[in-house]
DNA sequence: AACACTATTGGCGATGCGTCAATAGGATCA
DNA sequence: TGATCCTATTGACGCATCGCCAATAGTGTT
């Protein structure tokens, strides 16, 4: 058997891309480390020599289907409120869209919902607030506003979910409801909540 | 070793306790067949034997966790919308309270995730979502309304975690918040979307 | 007291995971 | 070009867990 060396980092990389792709089709418990070596055409040791855990590998594969480039964030229209509650949720289903197998995975079934697991998507959602908040002009909110907040992007996640899963519901619709629910929410619970 | 016999359906039953509490403290992986019979002073084998495989347990002991008296849900008030949605949101908040631990394990954090985990919980939901409809009065509604309450009852759950496992929102922000939500999906999106 | 029924046991085989000493690819240098 | 060194890579060992099934032993019945 004639074995091919790689640098570190590409052989980290192509291990990482197999396990992206085995993660995103089938739950955490039904992908083994065999497999990840086998489709990467790799000993099995190499995988924890690379990632350590099974669960670190996981680990780092969620953060990769988690990580969303945030550079539209930046560029928000200035108009009204409407036109941004508009615009993020524009936004949040473009993501969802492009990445929905594998974002379908790493948020809802298919994963393994492990502490850690639950942690680093606690830190995805944690981060998608902080650019709705931005969206909405806050910030630098109060704590209860924030986790407010958490609960809206839980809501969008949630929604996105029934809609890509079920297909019961339109893009459209999805996105009347998102966005008056996040206008209610800013206009009838933030100013008395603070 | 003196061994006790039991009736089938006493011994399922003190299995399944065993299984309830163990995996309403450890999460699915951290949680062996061992351990439960260790606990259940019974022979590995007889696990198995009861309930099949180890994920047939667990979705055993997901289904009882999510089982709720909906006793409540037949009496509700008679008021008008602000008093139904005000006293469903304290309703679903009760119910959380009093299981919260093994709630959240079942919904969040220290579950298994994989697809028939889903779908069971998924059946809880729309379950929930009914209750929620038929408190609103609507007891034979559109599938994209029965979709969109059915978001709103993830937000309900996601928001209840953000609640009871970060401690930042008090019981009466929640319930604000889940209640104008509540309004304004009814008032704002139902008649547009149908 | 002997029997029959079946709840219960304990061990077998298979699979997956983490670790580590041994191996060999390939760049470097004489 | 051929010897040498560094380290990427391998393969196997030990351990844990799981599903299964033939053997065993409670317990009510005759």
């Amino acid at each position: 058997m004639r074995r091919r060396r790689l640098e570190p980092d590409a052989r980290r990389e192509q291990i990482l891309s197999v396990a992206i792709r085995l993660f995103g089709a089938k739950p955490y418990a039904e992908v083994s480390t065999t497999d990840v070596a086998r489709e990467a055409g790799v000993a099995r040791g190499l995988v924890n020599h690379y990632f350590g855990t099974k669960k670190d590998l996981y680990l780092e594969v969620v953060r990769v289907m988690l990580t969303v480039p945030d550079v539209a964030l930046e560029q928000l229209p200035e108009g009204e409120l409407p036109e941004r509650a508009s615009s993020i949720v524009n936004w949040f289903l473009d993501v969802v869209t492009r990445h929905s197998t594998s974002w379908l995975a790493a948020t809802g079934a298919g994963g393994m919902a492990d502490a850690d697991v639950h942690d680093v998507i606690t830190e995805a959602v944690d981060h998608a607030a902080t650019g709705v908040l931005r969206a909405l002009g806050s910030d630098d909110p109060a704590p209860a506003m924030r986790a407010m907040t958490r609960s809206y992007v839980g809501l969008a996640i949630w929604t996105a979910q029934e809609w890509l899963q079920r297909g019961v519901l339109t893009r459209d619709q999805v996105h009347a409801l998102l966005v008056t629910a996040l206008i209610s929410m800013v206009e009838r619970v933030f100013p008395e909540a603070l």
